[in-house]
DNA sequence: GAATAATAGTTACAAATGAAACTAATTGCA
DNA sequence: TGCAATTAGTTTCATTTGTAACTATTATTC
């Protein structure tokens, strides 16, 4: 069954006309990314006991290690309560070791064990098998402007998200 | 700061790469949802006490009203506990009135009380500032083509997700 | 070089969410 | 009819999430 509609989006509509939720920008990437992290989560979950934030925390210990918990922060776009309970339960799982920096104690330096490292090496080209099916049907071109248009929205987000004032006429 | 770069698709790196969370297409999404719904959510909370799932149950029920549950479920794409709880939230706050369908008196019959008519007109015109702020850095090629790639991802995630083996080879 | 402020990270508590059990009403069918 | 199966919607309970308070350590300042 197909919910969402393609067409103008609603900015464009006049004033008097109805607003129109099921093209409404917001609306449609909400639903769409609620599917496909549910999707994925699947993934990861059944077959690692493993949840979103968790992973996110180890492709970037895989790429970055030793880390820091404010590092990660930075790097997965997750706050700092959200790293610690990821980090907890991959510690719990023997997912990733966690050393003190002698520099500055309050610091941890954090990175996959083996068996992290391991569980990592097997999610990856499940990863990309997933990302892959799910942009199977754009042609080169729509996945080239795809791509650059999340990199400016993504910009613009930051922005307003930081500015606290989308609604307003600036 | 930006924290996602642009480029290829993840999915594009072969399988020797490593993994580059930051250019993971359903990575992006996410964070770039979760940046969206909040300043969206802070605009509809701040002034009107609304949370996301009541707006979208009111701007349906703005243009399809009489609705049953059941109606908004499939119009909002929001569960039917999600529903019911925004629909319990509205009542009480006196933005909806609830009549029995008689033809079938497990059914409700939904629609916007006067106040409720005019929260929603007041709200209208801020959606659609934060829409259009939130685009203003596209060029309309640009708008247009979002306007069919979120069309045409959203059948994809909803076939993927319906399916439940987005990671398989099919 | 103490006292204060700032920072890294965790814990605690409250609100939101999701899955499953439940109630009430209707439909199907013997 | 009468009983099982289905459907609409709500409630319950466990989990997740977000904000704020807290602990431990380091930096600053007088």
């Amino acid at each position: 069954m197909k919910l969402i509609a393609t067409g103008i989006a609603e900015s464009e509509a006049g004033p008097d006309e109805p607003f129109l939720l099921e093209r409404f920008i917001p609306y449609r990437l909400s639903v769409l990314t609620n599917l496909l992290s549910r999707a994925i989560g699947r993934l990861y979950g059944r077959r690692f006991g493993l949840a979103i934030p968790e992973w996110r925390v180890m492709a970037v210990l895989a790429r970055f290690a030793p880390l820091a918990a404010a590092e990660l922060c930075t790097r997965t776009a997750m706050d700092k309560v959200q790293v610690s309970r990821a980090v907890a339960r991959l510690k719990a799982a023997g997912y990733i070791v966690r050393s003190v920096d002698t520099a500055d104690r309050r610091r941890s330096r954090l990175r996959l064990s083996s068996s992290g490292r391991a569980v990592h090496d097997a999610i990856v080209p499940m990863a990309r098998a997933a990302e892959a099916k799910f942009i199977a049907d754009l042609a080169p071109a729509d996945r080239a402007t795809l791509d650059r248009l999340l990199g400016l929205l993504l910009d613009r987000a930051q922005t307003l998200d930081a500015a606290g004032n989308i609604a307003d006429k600036t």
